[in-house]
DNA sequence: CGTTGGCACTCCATTCTACTGAGTGCTGAC
DNA sequence: GTCAGCACTCAGTAGAATGGAGTGCCAACG
């Protein structure tokens, strides 16, 4: 029944990364007729993909095998194969190789990024525009976290007789601000030396690091100012105030599936930016740049694929760029996408902070 | 034919607010029947309606009566009715009346505003959620303008060698940033000098206000950096900068409609900020707080209608919420919705600048 | 032994038909 | 002006027939 010759018989084994060197053909030939097509492909289109030259027949009882494996399914009976989950794995990882941007794409990406200008939160934004429109995928971009950023500036403004605004500046030129409501009124001029001592506290440190240490400045109204404003950068350096998150194409969505149902229930999901953030860096940390159907724990998304590409800044990984697709997506070309994306924009971030 | 008593003959001549007061029961039915259904109404269905007491012989007359005006509209012979445009028109301006938002809506919005809090974008952005989960539509919220909020705090921080970051606080909270490219290397105090001349120029004037006048400070190199730092907040107070759009619920459009195409052309529009912000300001320009159709100019929304509801921050209309649905959304509802809403988020954001 | 052409079979998709029933428009009577 | 009655229309559904793409199996071939 098995007809290929690396043994292994029926049900699916481990076989880590068998498979035939014809059978990987019919494979990566069914994967891409249907990434193109979205119709299950039979024994006799496969026959016309390169690197295939037997009949129909043979093909049959390999794709049968393959089914067997666990590669491909039939919808029915008598219907054309299609790739499963495990199908499209084997393909992105031994098949189908990083592909590469068409020149299109690649001089999109070239203008964007030379005529890209502005503050760092509209060009995540743009990016994700960019990916969208590169890969027919939402994009989702998260912004480089700002944990290792150290503070250039602090500053305490008030805007009413008990309300003031924190406002800090990051070596990496982001802005981050905090309300702070005073207990008592306080003039501009306790404000300005609240100010001064906590920056001498805080310079050059991160956000993270700050310390609660209480900074005493000789007069017990200002150290209760300066206390509420450390407690507000230490708010600003935990979690709950990072990661941004920008998402771009949710309208491919609608052209990916034609159950209206599927579209719902996804960009439900991608309005939670919680889920979104943590998806992404969940893949990623378990060392996947590709995650198919269920392989992310997120069910209503078990017909999507993910391409995810972390985002280095001076070396190090700070950012996320995100590709989501149904699993027929094109797999080579998002991956390239998000390469050069994600490349061209740590590159550009980098830069702009020296 | 016409059996009204408020004389006009066929074909649909102005009537500017005519309808016998059946045939706005009877529209009013429809409307009703067809927003909870969202399938054709036929002449037997309206007969429970309250305020209607006649057979459905008659109705069936009244509805080809209403079609001949063009209130009503048949998908083919022998179906119900299925209002228009002009149908829903009627209704919302003489029937349908305020409507007030259900207990539980009334609660959650309590609820929202209770424990509102952090900074503006954040709750403009939980706002728009709160909308979109009260109205079942997809909302839209557009900031507040700054145009008005005088400059409280305007400074310079070095990011790198020829590179500043002019960071503006306004009176309203705001935070606006700008990178800023010096022709050449400028130290710390030069930057802190050239912020105080800047300062001096502008604190207390709204940004829209800032004028090219130089400031000369005697010192060459400094007038430079200064007059590149007035560039940037003329910039900042352009149109350009301005306008932080919010949309919450988009996923409520792939529920409103069967037709996928119409979920991503609809979506395709939400994408871009400019679009939508154009249209919302276009239908209050224009004195509606409802759009419908074809009212508003935007073909791909043909299928949609709008409700806007301006927000006042200390009495002066400066941001808006709006509300995107089918045609066929719930009007009452959505008005008060939108209306409460906008109520407590003026309200909100005018004590929070006191 | 793997490969291949042939063949019977399956079953989706399409088409056609018939039928149902909700709904209409009309008409004549009250 | 209203209403009951009636003939008519037509979307939607269901069932039967058809076509065709595709499969699985097998016997034969090099």
């Amino acid at each position: 029944m098995q007809t290929s010759d690396n043994s292994r018989h029926e049900g699916a084994g481990p076989d880590p990364l068998a498979l035939d060197v014809r059978k990987s053909a019919i494979l990566n030939a069914v994967v891409t007729e249907y990434i193109g097509s979205a119709q299950p492909v039979g024994s006799q289109h496969v026959m016309d993909a390169p690197g295939v030259s037997v009949s129909s027949a043979t093909i049959r009882a390999d794709m049968a095998a393959l089914e067997r494996d666990g590669y491909l399914a039939q919808p029915h009976t008598s219907a054309g194969r299609i790739p499963t989950d495990k199908g499209y794995r084997f393909f992105v990882d031994h098949l189908g190789g990083p592909g590469a941007l068409d020149p299109v794409g690649r001089q999109q990406v070239r203008q964007f990024f030379d005529h890209a200008h502005g503050e760092i939160e509209m060009m995540l934004e743009k990016t994700s525009g960019l990916l969208a429109d590169l890969t027919d995928c939402t994009a989702m971009v998260v912004g480089p976290s700002h944990e290792l950023a150290t503070l250039r500036s602090v500053q305490l403004v008030g805007l009413g007789p008990r309300l003031a605004l924190l406002v800090v500046v990051l070596a990496d030129g982001a802005v981050q601000k905090q309300s702070i409501d005073l207990a008592e009124d306080v003039d501009e001029g306790r404000l300005a030396d609240a100010a001064r001592y906590l920056a001498a506290h805080s310079l050059g440190r991160a956000l993270s690091q700050i310390d609660a240490t209480l900074v005493t400045t000789g007069d017990p109204a200002t150290d209760a100012v300066v206390s509420v404003g450390v407690d507000a950068l230490r708010h600003l350096g935990s979690a709950e105030a990072g990661d941004q998150l920008f998402v771009g194409g949710s309208s491919h969505m609608a052209a990916a599936f034609d159950a209206v149902d599927t579209v719902r229930s996804v960009l439900t999901i991608l309005e939670q930016q919680l889920v979104v953030v943590t998806l992404l860096r969940d893949v990623l940390d378990r060392g996947l740049s590709v995650a198919i159907g269920t392989e992310h724990g997120v069910e209503p998304l078990a017909s999507c694929a993910v391409v995810v590409m972390p985002v280095s800044v001076d070396g190090v990984v700070t950012g996320t760029i995100g590709l989501l697709g149904p699993t027929r997506m094109n797999y080579p070309q998002a991956l390239a996408a998000a390469q050069v994306v994600g490349n061209r924009l740590g590159q550009r971030l980098s830069e702009s902070r020296r």
